[in-house]
RNA sequence: GGCGCCAUAGCCAAGCGGUAAGGCAGAGGUCUGCAAAACCUUCACCCCCGGUUCGAUUCCGGGUGGCGCCUCCA
């Protein structure tokens, strides 16, 4: 299979440090709120990386970390914590914070079918291997202290913004201003910060009471379940050019080498064609979405239908075409179930294999998805197809051995069945004028009736 | 100001040199008393201008337009 490698820019044949393992990092969720619809992406594309390469018969061992604590709310080292900060203004303690937002979270990439990594680890449980990791930044001269914590020395390091093609010239010709005069370089960054008395989340550590910057638990805890040197390391666009570069910085510094081989990045969510973020509150939580009628599949279906590496513009409208092509689509899986047709065995190896050179090459999802389509629109209804879908959904995590979600027939109501009983009657009176005006009547009331097959139903619109 | 991505039908979106997957919407049809639902059929020469090539949506150069990053953010 091939996959993108942001480090290189190209296309590259994975080739993992000890097959059939793959060892993969994916930069996890801060825990001090919801996490938004755009998060939920580049985490349903993490999930279609391990799917794609467990069908490829590797087996992923994968470490997703959660953050939850020292993710300073501004990467000049002077913001407040995030997870103080929400503590704060929703009046509990950092940990309870955590624990719910960490509950909701996993609770929330169950739903999408979002495979759950092998590890996933918290950053408030893995401060002494930070310690560790920042102690052997200081002896070996990549680290100073100030005296408000210990910093990045970044010119030591003559790689910084390999990773993004930034130097950090560039970084600086339009980057905020900042003032600390002690540091030594504008862009070093935390890797130990000094804690005030009175800062609720702090441990004991060489240079007394304090808490860990935010980049060096990727690269502690990386280290400590995957090793040296690990296959892929995955994350979100936006990582690239400070989150990932410090983390490069951080390991080769402690290291002497890389510590990954491929660099995998999802593409944002655009809102209405512009940014999504906390910061410009114009996020959905998949809450929300379920309040309009979408449910996590559907959304999960909508993610699959553009390529990870590609903006993805979310708008109700494209959510509803989302939810109506997936329950189709359910709809024409079922309809091969069991099916006695036979489909000739050259068509069905044909469709296979396009399903899986295009998912093998760099997870182009949005492609399989259109054969997966024409699978299911094979005129022949066939078991056969009908488990070929099956296995295709091995990748595509869409719960495709489901019915497709009944249109509610709501519980009883004697009102609303007494009108719909007039109208049969009507109808079988040949009065369809009475029973068009029932009918009206109730669409009215936001009732909508359908005869089928199988008498009457109706739902609420 | 610097770095980068993208530009394909009404909308979403594949495509990586040989005359354009798939989905939604629309149109026509089958079915239905009529609808609805379902199913079938149908619907594009790919932002503009040059260049390379037998041949370009696909490669190169130049425009124009949109977006992102260089603050926190997936």
């Amino acid at each position: 299979m091939k996959i993108y490698n942001t480090l290189s820019r190209c296309k590259e044949d994975l080739a993992p440090i000890a097959p059939p393992q793959v060892k993969i990092y994916s930069c996890g969720p801060t825990v001090y709120s919801f996490a938004h619809i755009g998060n939920m992406r580049t985490y349903v594309f993490m999930d279609l990386l391990r799917r794609t390469l467990k069908l490829n018969g590797f087996v992923p061992l994968h470490v997703m970390n959660i953050t939850d604590v020292g993710h300073l709310t501004d990467d000049a080292d002077d913001g407040e914590d995030k997870m103080v900060r929400g503590a704060r203004e929703q009046k509990k303690t950092p940990w309870e914070i955590a624990q719910y937002y960490t509950d909701v979270f996993l609770q929330d990439i169950d739903s999408l079918n979002i495979d759950r990594p092998e590890i996933i680890p918290r950053a408030t449980e893995h401060i002494e291997e930070m310690i560790a990791f920042v102690e052997g930044l200081v002896n070996n001269g990549y680290a100073y202290e100030t005296s408000d914590g210990i910093y990045f020395d970044i010119e030591k390091f003559a790689d910084y913004g390999k990773l993004s093609g930034l130097s950090l010239d560039d970084q600086l010709s339009g980057a905020r201003v900042e003032v600390n005069p002690e540091k030594h370089h504008p862009s070093d960054f935390a890797l130990w910060k000094k804690a005030p008395k009175e800062h609720i989340m702090q441990w004991p550590s060489p240079w007394g009471m304090g808490y860990p910057g935010w980049h060096i638990e990727c690269s502690a805890m990386s280290r400590k379940y995957l090793g040296d040197f690990f296959d892929i390391h995955t994350g979100g666009v936006d990582h690239i050019p400070v989150h990932h570069e410090n983390e490069i910085a951080q390991s080769e510094g402690l290291l002497g080498h890389p510590a990954v081989k491929y660099w995998m990045h999802g593409e944002f969510m655009l809102v209405n064609g512009g940014k999504m973020s906390k910061s410009l509150k114009n996020t959905y939580t998949l809450t929300e979405l379920a309040q309009k009628g979408f449910s996590p599949l559907h959304f999960r279906y909508f993610c699959l239908n553009a390529h990870y590496r590609n903006k993805l513009n979310f708008t109700w409208d494209g959510m509803s075409a989302a939810k109506v092509s997936f329950e189709r689509l359910l709809a024409g899986v079922m309809a091969h179930k069991g099916a006695a047709g036979s489909v000739p065995a050259g068509v069905i190896d044909d469709l296979r294999a396009q399903f899986l050179d295009a998912v093998n090459d760099d997870l182009n999802v949005p492609k399989a998805l259109g054969i997966v389509w024409n699978m299911v629109r094979l005129p022949e209804k066939s078991d056969e197809v009908y488990r070929m879908l099956i296995a295709c959904d091995a990748i595509l995590g869409l719960d495709l051995d489901r019915q497709p979600a009944q249109q509610a027939e709501t519980a009883h109501d004697p009102e609303i069945e007494a009108r719909i009983q007039a109208r049969q009657q009507a109808k079988k009176d040949k009065d369809f004028a009475l029973a068009d005006s029932i009918r009206d009547e109730l669409k009215a009331k936001g009732i909508v009736l359908q005869d089928t097959p199988q008498g009457v139903k109706w739902h609420k619109e």
